[in-house]
RNA sequence: GCCGCGGUGGCGGAAUAGGUAGACGCAAGGGACUUAAAAUCCCUCGGCUGAAUAAGUCGUGCCGGUUCGAUUCCGGCCCGCGGCACCA
């Protein structure tokens, strides 16, 4: 009978359904857990694609191998259901997000039991429920209590088309994360939650940094993460300003220059950041941010202002891309009428405002070093300015005429310095700075706290009320959850649409009573995925977040399996919030995901990425419909490596779901299975006549169990499923003993067959990667009672794993000229000795007598002439 | 530019404490079965020489090194992909 795997595979789904204790996580059982996560899918309207087939699929067959080798497996899945793209779509159609979100929950979840991943249902979260975005919210309230949340005004990303200010992570390159469109700077005041307080060590805790040390995460994903936060240490030091005026004093108070006076007094200093103190002495102009607050208040001094001020003017229109189109063209203006002094030459040099300097990092100002910077080289040439060489390679033979010297080397033109390597003049001039009490070695990040208020509705209200008389006041826990109004209207107008629902706006103070108003920010939803991997150790729970005792039962997490598009914001979030937890005590671990890989990205047959545009997408249902789920799942599995990029293959997915059938036929009584007919497979499945395994398949099973095993552990599911399709092949070319070289049809001899618990061993192995057709030859079939997957997972034979024989390789001068059985423990002289006793390889000696005879144990045998 | 990853048949990919390169699958060609098709089954399948399932020879991006032996280790290039990018 053939396969029927949509009638089979139904009757699975059901069973499964029906029996939610087979892959429900244990909170009482003393066996040893494992954590296996996914990255909770945002609900679209489009449903599963290819990619979260592939990551679903890598974590269902690991969780369903645990469960059934002995442990206590949580497997959860739930919704990351608020955010932009419902919003939007929702602003679209004008239905309402959550009508929208609901229905994309309900087919998601359809879609996934399709597929048979065998999630633990009752600890589904989903982040628009205020059961959980209470929660949510009262990680606000404690972030604001240990002043981690704080509301601060500032430049920050503004996003025309979605009306709602970005976190600098969703607004890379200037362009918005959700809609692609360009970004612009605003001032605006918003709420912040303080990630820079971990980025090194806190007590106990590790940092951002350090702790990326200490887990197993893809190098790629650590290295973006640290190239993100971009610490970088060097050296701040102040420059003291002089005006055209009058004498210029030195900082010891001699005279030196007759038209320059000391501006000491109005404590204007100018201050720089650089990483290359070493090459101070090079500095021949400084460089300072158009936005930076000095520049208007040199205004007084500054004699060109009026061109200042139209430069001013410019930067500010231009976009965040445009700036950056713009890293060839260096633009740039003097600040005519001031000058600033450098400590260690005491030479005055020439400032100028430019637009490459960056008001938010470090100072907004720079020294400017041409001979060894780049950028300082390029404006100097542009603007004429003098390029002073003070550090040499140490071949002296680095020059810079053309370009810039950016490497170390060794110091010239330094006054007592010259000599010095680079590294010993930092050091010694960083010194320096300290004793004059001018500046002192500093270090710098690019990482800024998280922006995590959203002008937008569909998201979890941030719990705070403003009272004209108390303040800024945070709702009382138990007032929690402020619950999201659903009667608003949700068209986006640049102010929160919560502010426009006066029932949700005005209130009482909570405090004195009296007239109110709320918070109408909502969060962003990064906010809500940051902590959902804790709530799944305790879903129900009303009185926490999660009790102490299932945090430190199922937490941290063994295995984390998502996108690599996460390397920054996901990520980077919730390794900020476990330390929070971390260091005020909920927890006892500091980072969340032990273990993480990210799947590759299944490309479509074409090559290119799968889109709507393109009109090339491979939609799950099709398949499934088509093939099955099986084959599906054990296709996206045996494309590849499961990091890495692949293409899809139609064409295929045929040769797994051969492999499928043919696992099936083999139980049948038509030509291609092993019986002679109904009666014989009866009495077969009621164990009244058995088969008898080969020695050669008992070993190769035995081999199987152990490859599939530690495949698995390692995902290297292509090779897995290549062993078991190995084994399944020899069913019949072993088992039928007829040799291959006869090249007569190797097809099952009738009633020849394996043993029936080697067999079923075999349906074991094949479980976690194909349920359904397991289930059903488990229970249909076989007529076991009770699911395969209760069963234990085989255990290998290690006397049968190691082969007795082997063919060994005799090389005369690294190259093979014969192959000769030999025992697998042959010692060397016995090797040695077959191998020179071979007619090939006398012949290919002619008789030269071997300079050296190398003998690899179990291995080979190379003869060197 | 910087960081990370990778380059193996017609294709997806196996094999690295250095030890028979090309497992498994797809595609292709030939054959069996069939009135026919589908399905199923068998054989061949890196290049070259060769009638050959005899034998040989070249082959894991390129050049060189270490070694009895290199896809694997080392040095120097070339190419592709992904991420970051005026961060001083």
């Amino acid at each position: 009978m053939k396969y029927d795997h949509k009638k089979i595979e139904k009757k699975w789904q059901k069973y499964w359904a029906e029996n939610p204790k087979l892959f429900a996580a244990d909170d009482k059982s003393d066996k040893p857990k494992q954590y296996i996560l996914d990255m909770f899918p945002y609900p679209s309207g489009d449903g599963l694609h290819t990619g979260h087939v592939e990551s679903y699929t890598a974590t269902d067959i690991i969780s369903r191998y645990l469960r059934m080798s002995g442990f206590n497996v949580l497997h959860p899945q739930g919704f990351d259901a608020f955010g932009l793209p419902a919003e939007n779509y929702a602003i679209k159609t004008k239905i309402h997000p959550a009508e929208t979100t609901k229905k994309a929950i309900t087919n998601f979840k359809k879609q996934m039991n399709m597929m048979g991943f065998s999630y633990d249902w009752s600890r589904e979260v989903i982040s628009a429920d205020p059961e959980y975005y209470k929660w949510t919210q009262w990680f606000f309230l404690l972030l604001y209590k240990n002043g981690l949340a704080f509301k601060s005004k500032g430049k920050v990303n503004w996003c025309d088309s979605c009306q709602t200010v970005l976190a600098n992570e969703q607004a890379e390159g200037g362009v918005c994360d959700r809609c692609g469109k360009p970004v612009r700077q605003k001032d605006l005041e918003q709420w912040y939650f303080k990630i820079t307080d971990f980025i090194e060590d806190t007590g106990k805790t590790s940092g951002l940094l350090s702790g990326l040390d200490k887990i197993d995460w893809p190098e790629s994903t650590k290295a973006g993460q640290r190239n993100w936060i971009g610490k970088s240490e060097g050296a701040q030091f102040k420059m003291e300003i002089v005006t055209k005026d009058s004498v210029i004093l030195s900082p010891k108070g001699e005279e030196s220059k007759r038209s320059f006076v000391n501006t000491q007094d109005d404590k204007l200093h100018l201050s720089v950041f650089t990483t290359r103190l070493d090459t101070v002495f090079g500095m021949t102009f400084a460089l300072i941010a158009p936005e930076h607050k000095l520049v208007q208040e040199l205004k007084s001094k500054i004699t060109n202002w009026s061109e200042v001020e139209k430069y001013i003017v410019e930067t500010k229109k231009k976009s965040e891309l445009q700036r950056m189109a713009e890293v060839k063209e260096k633009t740039g203006v003097e600040l005519e009428g001031i000058k600033v002094l450098n400590p260690f030459t005491k030479k005055t040099i020439p400032l100028f405002a430019s637009d490459f300097v960056l008001a938010h990092y470090g100072t907004g100002a720079v020294m400017a070093v041409p001979a060894h910077d780049e950028r300082d080289f390029a404006f100097a040439k542009k603007f004429g300015l003098p390029i002073d060489e003070v550090v040499k390679s140490v071949d002296g033979k680095s020059s810079v005429a053309k370009e810039a010297y950016t490497e170390d080397g060794v110091l010239i033109n330094s006054g007592e310095h010259n000599g010095l390597t680079s590294a010993e003049a930092r050091k010694k001039l960083t010194q320096w700075l300290q004793k004059e009490k001018i500046g002192q070695g500093t270090i710098n990040y690019k990482l800024r706290d998280w922006l995590v208020s959203r002008q937008r509705y569909w998201g979890a209200p941030i719990p705070i009320i403003y009272c004209d008389k108390c303040g800024e006041v945070p709702v009382p826990e138990k007032d929690l959850p402020v619950l999201l109004p659903n009667d608003v209207d949700f068209m986006p107008t640049g102010e929160s649409p919560l502010a426009i629902s006066k029932k949700f706006h005005d209130i009482k103070c909570p405090k004195c009573g009296a007239k109110a108003r709320r918070e109408s920010d909502t969060m962003d939803t990064f906010v809500c995925s940051s902590w959902y991997y804790l709530r799944y150790a305790d879903s129900q729970n009303d009185k926490e977040f999660a009790s102490k005792e299932m945090l430190k039962k199922w937490l941290p997490v063994d295995l984390y399996v998502g996108g690599a598009e996460h390397t920054v914001l996901h990520l980077l979030y919730s390794r900020f919030f476990t330390k929070v937890l971390h260091k005020l005590g909920y927890i006892d671990f500091d980072e969340p995901f032990s273990k993480m890989r990210h799947q590759g990205i299944i490309l479509a047959p074409d090559g290119r990425k799968m889109s709507k545009s393109w009109g090339n997408i491979i939609n799950p249902d099709d398949v499934v419909a088509e093939y099955g789920a099986d084959a599906l799942r054990l296709y996206e599995m045996f494309m590849g490596p499961l990091e890495e990029m692949k293409p899809w293959n139609t064409k295929g997915i045929v040769g797994v779901k051969r492999f499928l059938d043919k696992t099936w036929n083999y139980l049948s009584a038509d030509y291609t299975g092993i019986f002679i007919d109904n009666n014989d497979r009866n009495q077969w499945i009621e164990g009244k006549i058995d088969g008898a395994t080969s020695r050669e398949t008992e070993v190769l099973l035995h081999k199987t169990i152990k490859k599939v095993s530690e495949d698995i552990e390692s995902l290297k599911f292509n090779t897995a499923i290549s062993q078991l399709m190995v084994l399944r092949n020899s069913f019949y070319e072993i088992e039928a003993k007829r040799p291959i070289s006869e090249k007569s049809y190797i097809e099952p001899i009738k009633g020849q067959r394996i043993k029936k618990s080697d067999f079923e061993k075999f349906i074991i192995l094949l479980a976690p990667f194909a349920p359904f057709i397991a289930e059903e030859i488990w229970q249909g079939v076989l007529k076991h009672k009770g699911s395969i997957f209760n069963e234990e997972w085989p255990k290998y034979n290690k006397d049968l794993v190691n082969d007795e024989t082997i063919q060994m390789p005799i090389q005369i001068n690294g190259k093979v000229r014969a192959v000769l059985a030999a025992s697998a423990t042959i010692s060397e002289e016995d090797a040695k000795k077959l191998a020179l006793s071979d007619s090939n390889v006398i012949k290919w000696l002619e008789g030269k007598e071997p300079k050296k005879v190398i003998f690899v144990k179990g291995r080979l045998v190379n003869i060197v002439v």
